[in-house]
DNA sequence: CCAAGTTATCCACACTGCT
DNA sequence: AGCAGTGTGGATAACTTGG
């Protein structure tokens, strides 16, 4: 790994990436000179500041047709913008490559192709299609934990792309040698590429992506409204998209000025923007651990129901905004530093024990839903 | 049942970033 | 400087485990 850091991290690695490989005139040849790179500089949604500069290079790299890092792994929590760059990886490819076959496919939809497939007994063409690709990508791999026939074709459907020098790319909540319920075979296959955490957007990309969600015409944004959220909105792409939306619906008009003002208050009457209660979260932990709502929030150390406890904590933690204070007052006014400790050491556990992550997955998914 | 080991919890203090 | 949020280390008591 230290390698691939010095190759795509190090210092001799440029500012921009993607700046680049376009200089150096990638793509052109299909793209069709300045007009080519403008176009491919526009399908390219993903913004990202220092923090994912590897990402991007990584991303870049595999667009270029370097074969060094293949498969490519980009894995993180939800919401740091593993689906949109792989989106992004898909559309690239297609208009570098417009005569070599690629799909975006998410992991869960690769497995009922299959079982339709099996199904229909059209498992040959299913092969004939994944098999062909010059360009893989799978969003959402660890979906496909459990399901050992999709990942036995998986495994096989990534040799055979990359044996014909084509490229993969695969997003995952989890690197590939702490997933849970998992064939070995393609954990190997997979840890033998390039492993890239993705974080979430740090001032910079935050400010690059707010600048670029306010450039919808009919909304003019002040100075100070951008300065504003600049300074008070810590969250995910996604949910600057959601706030950037809100402010314009509710400054009603078009061509009303957007100040300080209306953004403070959308800023001060968000509904928690998508995140769920925590006597949600708690109900779902308590279910998952077969404990009852009440014991989580009172204040029994038994050895399930601390667990469960701890997994709540680590759940309202990640999927919602709120405070360690916040959460350790709905769960029996505990102390804050209890639930970073629980977070802390729920982390550790998630680490070490593969069904443990198929539960927390599990409730994830439950939960976003 | 008891002793020993483990760890969830709270407290005190320190650090960071913002106003 | 003051505040909010967070991180870290130590002390204590609740709980688990082995005999």
């Amino acid at each position: 790994m230290t390698q691939d850091t010095e190759r795509l991290g190090g210092p001799g690695v440029p500012e921009s990436p993607a700046q680049t490989f376009l200089a150096a005139g990638a793509g052109r040849e299909r793209t069709g000179g300045e007009d080519g790179r403008h176009r491919l500089g526009q399908l390219i949604q993903f913004v990202a500041g220092p923090e994912n500069r590897l990402a991007e290079a990584a991303l870049w790299g595999l667009l270029a047709g370097e074969e060094d890092y293949n498969p490519i792994v980009l894995h993180g929590h939800s919401g740091v913008g593993k689906s949109q760059l792989a989106r992004d990886a898909y559309n690239a490819w297609k208009a570098l490559h417009p005569d070599r076959p690629a799909a975006l496919v998410a992991g869960i939809e690769f497995a009922r192709q299959l079982t339709d497939a099996i199904e229909t007994q059209s498992v040959e063409d299913f092969r004939d299609h994944y098999r062909g690709l010059a360009m893989l990508v799978v969003d959402d791999l660890h979906l496909l934990s459990g399901k050992t026939a999709a990942q036995e074709e998986l495994m096989h459907t990534v040799d055979a792309v990359a044996r014909s020098s084509g490229a993969v790319l695969i997003t995952c909540r989890w690197p590939p040698d702490q997933l849970g319920g998992f064939l070995s075979g393609l954990v190997s296959r997979l840890s033998a590429g390039l492993t890239v955490p993705l974080v979430p957007p740090g001032p910079e990309a935050r400010r690059a992506l707010l600048g670029r969600y306010v450039a919808a015409p009919g909304f003019p944004w002040s100075e100070a409204a951008l300065e504003l959220v600049d300074q008070r909105f810590r969250g995910t792409a996604a949910q600057l998209e959601g706030l950037v939306k809100q402010v314009a619906l509710t400054a009603g008009q078009p061509a009303a000025r957007i100040g300080p003002e209306l953004v403070a208050s959308v800023l001060d009457h968000r509904p928690g923007a998508g995140q769920p209660e925590l006597r949600v979260i708690a109900m779902a932990a308590a279910k998952g651990f077969s404990v009852r709502l009440g014991d989580l929030r009172s204040g029994s150390r038994r050895r399930a129901v601390v667990l469960a406890r701890a997994m709540a904590m680590y759940l309202a933690r990640n999927l919602s905004e709120r405070t360690f204070e916040e959460i350790g007052r709905y769960f029996g006014g505990r102390d804050r530093t209890t639930v970073s400790h629980a977070c802390q050491r729920m982390e550790a556990l998630l680490a070490q024990d593969p069904s443990l992550r198929q539960l927390y997955t599990q409730l994830e998914q439950q939960l976003r839903a």
